[in-house]
RNA sequence: GGCGAAGUGGCGGAAUGGUAGACGCAUCAGACUCAAAAUCUGACGUAGGCAACUACAUGAGGGUUCGAGUCCCUCCUUCGCUACCA
């Protein structure tokens, strides 16, 4: 079969029957499946996209068979920093690359022939969407969730850019991979720690994979505790410092108390610290670390006494001395914690290198050493009113204790910061805001505000956006009072656009509003979003804080915006390692397409191996999906016309119930095994009717559609396969025969075939006719289990 | 260090607690062919046996069960995510 023929031919039959069109408000059941739409690097396509794409290609196939109006849209993710490095090094502006490259990626996901609704594409980069992106951005501002502020961030150097914490993990610039630097900037922070509870809270209702919940709840890192204030002593004056702890029940066990170095409690009494040139050192040299060697793990604890100032434990009244570590973070808590050498294992490093006091508060149960930090058992200790009780009952005391006291409150803290929004660069949405020196910051109403084109994108010297640079772009006109104003030069992040793009999609060409209500009451919310493990603590998270910002101002109909979340697992490289140029183990997947056809690629990535396990390419096994097509077109040589017999019911419902099923839970890779052994089948019957060639075809269609579709038409089965519909079940009147397998003492000694739903009576007669399974049965029948159709195991 | 997933033939991988290795690749043999390729048919975990068959076998060791790749405990290894979480 000429496959690059067919594939053109079908691809066009396809758009000119228009049948991938999603049809607003449609008298069938909606199915909106979601793919996590490309960045157009000019890399192009690779084969990780192709199958991440697959499963809900398949999926959304088989669904319009069966009747489901479906909603299968794509676009592109095109603002970013890679393509503004590529134009900088190739020396063309961002907008041109971007166009070519959303050109050539679009032209190769089309010759895979995906079943996308064209019709609803989008670009983040295009004036009509960024439109929307600046008004969402100006509803959060109104609604005071966002702000900005001189804040330490996560600085890339190479980049020459903020970063968020999400784009930051391990220390590790996500774009460029090198290591971040804290440096202070004025930073737009949206507030998504207000909405750190719902984003945990919401999880529950959701239909995503376990292990996406379990990171993103890691990710928020709810912890629950108590903030206590300390008085600090500095000479005559007295202050208060407080800190965050989960066990404040260990409080009688407070030796000393430890600071951040960037604590404001330094610069604020610096005149009573004796040894302020030692401690100014310190706080120099934590700042050159890098965020890498600050979390090295098994590091030697370091620290500074600030010589001079002093705290009051406000349960005992005992004067502690203060200390100065970076194994305390300013961004998490407060800044401060008391110290609990006893039961807390970096206090106790700390106490034991500096020689400090350690009070036990709490008895383990088996000999407890220290640090002793079990809270699930142990009572305790030299702790006043606390002694004899559990450690959870004396948290919750204390906790009371506190607030009547006025010493102290119990207080959640997430591990989540806000979102640092803005970036120093020009391939970005710029903000709708501008300063004036009359008003004040001023969010601009009239939207677009649009990103000027340029010549020179370099960042410059001064570490500010290349818009900075652009007079006509800076100076501009206060909305507020007409008067001058500059300005914001700074863009929002690659996330912005990609944080709301799903309810683009269901009403694209609306130009009143992003999307209107009833269209999102249709579609929405997303019935099944497929998309990569990356994913999960950046944009996933983003984009429900913002859907449900969105909510809540009554601009979207519901909180949540995805109801079901499936996961792709990596295609690795021949070699088992992570496809990466430097090792060079990338598979190109037109070259593939080249040499067998687009259909045989699509399938081999999905029967490569579970679809959510990470698995190796393989350039030797594809050709068993290639062959498996041959097979397919052959098996027309079989084809007699004569009645579907009874075995052929029960092949054909078996397969029709198997493919149905593994698509659905996405087991594709069994699926298009189901199929394999229904043609093993076939070819040692050598029969087939046209009736169950078409059923052949239609489960075969959702996988290898161009084939499938010219099959059909080759041999006059029916209509289009993509205007038909799914097959269902044939009545079965055979009597079903199942193979009982037998064990004596639980060891398989045979098989018996005997009717479907036989009882234990009928199976004991069948086995006792087999002369082989008899001889195993020496001595009494003690007892026999019997699971019908399933097994029998008989002791003797 | 914490959380999560996983370890099954030569390889990719199948198995609601019930015939371990489906399906595919590779390999071997037969048919077709002058021959090769393609195709069709068959064999293919390990050991012993001509064979029927028997024993052993799902990272290691224990346990629960009539029965464990699957459940529980201990350990080893690999891969993700996270990282001094106060």
């Amino acid at each position: 079969m000429d496959f690059k023929k067919i594939e053109q031919k079908w691809q066009e039959r396809w758009e000119k029957e228009r049948v991938f069109e999603a049809v607003d408000f449609a008298d069938k059941p909606k199915f909106f499946g979601l793919i996590e739409f490309p960045y157009p690097s000019g890399v192009g396509i690779h084969v990780g996209h192709l199958k991440a794409f697959l499963s809900m290609e398949a999926i959304c196939r088989m669904k319009r068979l069966m009747g489901f109006n479906v909603l299968f849209p794509i676009g592109w993710d095109a603002f970013g920093l890679p393509t503004e490095n590529y134009a900088i090094s190739h020396n063309i502006p961002p907008r041109v690359a971007t166009d070519t490259n959303i050109a050539n990626i679009k032209r190769q996901i089309k010759s895979f022939g995906f079943s996308f609704d064209w019709s609803r594409e989008i670009d983040t980069t295009d004036e009509n969407y960024y439109k929307w992106t600046q008004y969402i951005f100006s509803q959060l501002y109104k609604k005071g969730l966002a702000y900005r502020s001189k804040a330490l961030v996560n600085y890339c150097p190479h980049c020459d850019c903020i970063l968020s914490n999400e784009e930051s993990q391990g220390g590790i610039c996500d774009r460029c991979s090198s290591s971040v630097e804290q440096r202070e900037k004025e930073v737009w922070f949206l507030k998504i720690r207000d909405y750190a509870e719902r984003l945990l809270n919401g999880l529950d209702s959701l239909d995503f994979p376990e292990r996406v919940k379990e990171e993103t709840r890691h990710w928020i890192g709810k912890s629950e505790g108590a903030e206590i204030d300390f008085e600090v002593r500095a000479g005559e004056e007295k202050d208060s410092l407080t800190v965050y702890t989960t066990r404040c029940d260990t409080i009688f066990g407070a030796t000393f108390m430890v600071i951040a170095p960037e604590h404001p409690l330094v610069d604020k009494y610096k005149e009573y610290i004796s040894n302020i040139d030692e401690v100014e050192e310190y706080k120099a040299q934590a700042k050159k670390k890098s965020e890498f060697d600050r979390v090295q793990l098994n590091k030697e604890k370091t620290g500074v006494r600030l010589v001079g100032l002093n705290a009051i434990n406000p349960l005992t009244k005992e004067e502690l001395p203060i200390f100065i570590a970076d194994y305390v973070m300013m961004g998490y808590g407060t800044g401060a914690i008391m110290a609990v050498p006893a039961h807390d294992e970096r206090d106790y490093d700390f106490a034991k290198k500096y020689n400090l006091n350690i009070i036990q508060v709490i008895q383990g149960e088996e000999g407890g050493d220290l640090p002793y930090t079990d809270i699930d058992s142990g009572v305790m200790v030299n702790s006043s009113f606390l002694n004899g009780l559990k450690v959870k009952e004396a948290i919750a005391k204390m906790k009371e204790y506190l607030s009547e006291h006025g010493i102290g409150h119990a207080k959640v803290n997430f591990q989540m910061k806000d979102w640092a929004f803005n970036r120093q660069r020009y391939w970005g949405e710029p903000f709708p805001i501008v300063y004036c020196d009359k008003c004040g910051t001023v969010l601009v109403e009239d939207l677009p505000v649009v990103l000027p084109e340029m010549k020179e994108f370099k960042t410059n010297s001064k570490g500010q956006s290349p818009l900075a640079e652009v007079d006509s772009f800076v100076h501009t006109t206060c909305p507020h009072c007409g008067g001058p104003a500059r300005r914001e030069t700074d863009t929002m992040p690659q996330w912005a656009g990609s944080s709301w793009y799903f309810l683009r999609y269901m009403d694209p060409h609306n130009k009143d509003i992003f999307a209107s209500m009833d269209k999102m009451k249709y579609w929405g919310p997303v019935d099944w979003y497929n998309g990569g493990m990356e994913h999960v603590t950046r944009h996933l998270i983003y984009s429900r804080f913002w859907n449900m910002v969105l909510f809540d101002l009554g601009l979207v109909p519901f909180e949540e915006p995805y109801r079901k979340r499936s996961t792709v697992g990596l295609v690795l490289g021949e070699d088992g390692n992570k496809m990466s140029k430097s090792l060079g183990n990338t598979v190109d997947p037109m070259a593939v397409a080249d040499q067998y056809g687009v259909d045989v690629v699509r399938m081999y990535e999905l029967f490569m191996a579970d679809y959510e396990s990470p698995a190796p390419w393989s350039s030797e096994n594809i050709v068993g999906c290639k062959r498996f097509l041959d097979r397919v077109e052959r098996m027309a040589d079989f084809i007699v016309d004569k009645p579907i017999s009874d075995e052929h019911v029960s092949l054909f419902n078996d397969a029709i119930t198997k493919v149905t099923q593994d698509i659905q839970n996405m087991k594709f890779n069994t699926a298009i095994s189901a199929l394999m052994t229904t043609l093993n089948v076939i070819y040692q019957d050598k029969y087939i009717s046209r009736e169950e060639f078409r059923d052949f075809l239609t489960l075969l269609y959702p996988f290898a559609p161009h084939f499938s579709e010219e099959m059909n038409e080759r041999l006059s089965l029916g209509d289009m396969l993509c205007k038909s519909s799914w097959p269902t079940l044939r009545v079965d009147n055979s009597e079903k025969k199942v193979n009982l397998p037998v064990q004596v003492n639980g060891k398989m000694r045979g098989l018996v075939i005997i009717k479907e739903n036989a009882t234990q009576e009928e199976a004991m007669s069948a086995l006792l006719g087999d002369e082989k399974i008899k001889s195993f049965i020496t001595g009494d029948v003690k007892k026999v289990i019997f699971v019908p159709n399933k097994i029998i195991n008989i002791i003797v």
